[in-house]
DNA sequence: GCGCACGGACTTTTT
DNA sequence: GTCCGTGCGC
């Protein structure tokens, strides 16, 4: 069957509108699960089989597990001619570009990518060097900078109108974290190193200063498409732009405003809305019928996002009858949460429903703590996605230096790290050799000279000799990683006192690392595309579609499942506890749920344990005790939409029955709405 | 100048 | 109950 006809079989007739649109802006805003995607690669596959080559159309959005979604379902349903499509998240796509073009911008080829981590030591070092840190409690300290920064480029606007209105209390700091900023990017760039920020803002710098190289991409892609738009800030709607042949201007977005969940990066849902009014003639595609979900799912999203401040203005409807009502799960506690999860999953590995069919959705990485060990205990395998990164663990990130300083050796943030973790050398020795690489690149094993007498100075001199052999960086990744480990191996045992734990991590990264050829992909894939090594369960399976999904509410984005779960749908959770003192943020809380609620095709459990949120010190100052559902979901929604029943809680945990305590929950009362925000007494 | 011990303030979400 | 930053003693 030609491509054509199977659009014509695959798609309804808005879909094939815009599967078959030609040349020029094109909009497709629709709700989820309305086949956005799927008409976005159907109508790749029809610029393909006009003769477009594949190479030259340009696939973009922002999270990696929607690119991976999009570029998975492109190659099941194109041919071979399609293996060469441009896709990926906009931070692999200016990777990509810089690696090629930085050297116009004064980068070298082979800068490394800083991770939060080290973006954040880098900020400490400047912080102390410049004396701005002791004594003052006030001062903002390194993860506040570092978020201050991103959120000051990414949503283009200068350091102190972000103090102004998102750090206040910082006001009298302006001048010194303006200070800081322009050291911490002078360092950057002495150092060879890019921050997630730096790939998109270098890169746009890149095309902007060389308007030949602009030029270059422009003729070169000549359709460019991206999927999930409301997700993308203005850097990267100029990024677009930057590369956009505007002759053409065959630019394709794909995005549901209602699903907008990154204003925390500078995403905001507007940017979607007001697209054509950057691209006059742009053609919109609505779309309505979604195919997903079942109605009874449906009817409840539509209800929970039709009460949002702002109004999204699409209900959308199904043919997938059911009599199935969303379930309101209520348990006494995180630990039974856990336990009922586990029970439906092997119930509904009963009815043949596969694990991966299957997904528990969360609003944070560590709500899943009680439930990832009640799954191991089950032995029921499952895949982490969001949340903790492997590849961010203190272990893991230590030999990764050594392999960072081999490619790029001026990165001194990784220098430092190695250093200090010799005995007897602290920050101080630690500044005095690394101030000392630039100038001795070509020599490094001359910086020795100074430290002969020290405690570490063996030490010192294997790590030196290591990165000055010329032979070491050509080596097949897994051999420099025997080399650094034999260095590491001893620092190791000594600095952590589990590292026998810590060892397996080292292991799973030997395996990791066995598949990359050279250095260069090597951190590049680890720093843009990290690996979750946090499955369990049986190591026998690896078939990644043997495994439940277990995922942030962010993370899953664009994907679906048979089943889901929504842990703890509880307020102070979803929405966030610290989203609460602003509207437009327990707004986009409102969004993130929607997303959640909308991952599930036919079954849809959302969780509800009593927690006693009073013995969290982080929930100490929010004046809640006890959990009460989300309040997105309010009793007339529950009651008209839902399934509300309490899992049989054991009635008595002890063989004593005893009178109860009335500060406590009455069992008798609805634990939904009852006894809400009761006010700790931290105030006597 | 380094390593350690004690006291304080917090634990979203992604690239 | 933890992680980070500071201050003190060696
Ligand atoms: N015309 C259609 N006929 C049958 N199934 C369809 C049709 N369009 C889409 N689907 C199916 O509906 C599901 C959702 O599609 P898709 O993921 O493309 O939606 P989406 O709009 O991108 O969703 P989201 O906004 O949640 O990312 C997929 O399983 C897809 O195969």
């Amino acid at each position: 069957m030609s491509i054509q006809e199977t659009i014509k079989n695959e798609l309804n007739d808005a879909q094939q509108q815009a599967a078959f649109f030609g040349e020029g802006p094109l909009l497709i805003i629709a709700g989820a699960g309305s086949g956005k995607t799927k008409t976005l690669v159907y109508r790749v596959a029809n610029l393909v089989d006009k003769g477009i080559p594949a190479e030259q159309i340009l696939l973009l959005t922002f999270t990696r597990k929607a690119a991976e979604e999009m570029l998975k379902r492109a190659s099941l349903i194109l041919d071979h001619r399609c293996d060469n499509i441009s896709g990926g998240t906009f931070h692999g796509f200016a990777n990509t570009a810089l690696r090629q073009y930085a050297q116009h911008i004064g980068f070298e080829p082979n800068f490394t990518i800083l991770d939060r981590g080290d973006s954040e030591d880098l900020i400490k070092t400047i912080r102390k060097d410049k004396g701005l840190s002791s004594t003052d409690k006030r001062f903002p300290k390194k993860g506040t900078l570092a978020s201050l920064f991103s959120k000051s480029t990414n949503t283009s606007t200068p350091i102190d109108k972000i103090v102004m209105s998102d750090y206040p209390q910082f006001l009298d700091f302006t001048d010194e974290i303006k200070l800081i900023e322009t050291e911490y990017h002078h360092q950057k760039k002495l150092m060879q190193v890019m921050d997630y920020d730096d790939l998109l803002i270098r890169f746009l710098e890149c095309v902007t200063q060389n308007p030949d190289i602009q030029q270059r991409f422009k003729a070169y892609y000549q359709y460019i498409l991206v999927d999930e738009y409301q997700d993308t800030n203005s850097i990267q709607a100029r990024l677009v732009k930057s590369i956009l042949n505007e002759t053409h201007n065959n630019i394709t977005v794909v995005g549901d405003d209602a699903q907008s969940i990154y204003s925390f990066r500078g995403a905001h849902f507007q940017n979607i809305i007001k697209f054509p009014d950057h691209f006059p003639n742009t053609t919109i595609v609505k779309l309505e019928q979604n195919y997903r979900s079942t109605q009874p799912i449906l009817d409840l999203t539509n209800a929970m996002i039709a009460n949002a401040t702002h109004h999204f203005s699409k209900t959308l409807f199904s043919e997938n009858e059911s009599d199935v009502k969303p379930e309101i799960i209520e348990t006494v506690n995180d630990n039974e949460q856990s336990k009922f999860i586990c029970k439906k999953i092997l119930e509904l590995r009963e009815k043949d429903i596969p694990l991966s069919k299957i997904a528990v959705l969360i609003r944070s990485g560590w709500h899943s703590n009680d439930l990832e060990l009640e799954l191991k205990a089950h032995n029921l395998p499952f895949q982490k996605m969001g949340g903790f990164k492997f590849v961010e663990t203190s272990h893991i990130k230590d030999v990764l230096s050594y392999c960072q300083i081999i490619y790029n050796p001026l990165d001194l943030i990784s220098w430092t790290r190695l250093l200090l973790l010799l005995d007897g050398c602290g920050a101080a020795a630690a500044k005095k050799i690394t101030s000392a690489i630039p100038a001795n690149l070509h020599q490094l094993e001359s910086i020795i000279s100074n430290h002969k007498t020290k405690k570490y100075a063996s030490d010192l001199l294997t790590l030196l000799k290591l990165v000055a052999d010329p032979t070491t960086k050509t080596l097949k990744p897994s051999l420099i990683l025997d080399r650094a480990l034999t260095l590491y191996n001893p620092l190791f045992k000594l600095k952590y006192d589990d590292f026998h734990k810590r060892q397996s991590d080292i292991d799973s990264l030997v395996t990791i690392i066995d598949r990359f050829k050279t250095l260069d992909t090597m951190l590049t894939e680890l720093s843009l595309d990290p690996p979750n090594t946090t499955q369990a369960g049986s190591d026998a399976v690896d078939r990644e579609d043997e495994k439940l999904c277990l995922s942030t509410i962010h993370s899953s984005k664009g994907l679906e499942w048979h089943t889901v779960f929504i842990l703890s749908a509880i307020d102070g959770y979803i929405p966030s506890f610290q989203s609460l003192g602003d509207i437009e943020q327990i707004e986009e809380e409102r969004r993130l749920l929607y997303v959640a609620l909308t991952r599930a095709e036919k079954e849809l459990y959302i969780m509800k344990p009593n927690l006693d949120l009073s013995t969290s010190n982080h929930y100490k100052f929010s004046g809640m005790q006890f959990s009460n559902i989300t309040r997105f979901l309010d009793q007339k929604i529950v009651s008209e939409y839902t399934n509300h029943q309490s899992s049989k809680p054991p009635k008595r945990n002890s063989n004593f029955s005893i009178p109860m305590d009335d500060d406590l929950t009455d069992p008798d009362t609805d634990l939904l709405y009852g006894k809400p925000y009761k006010s700790k007494k931290y105030l006597f």
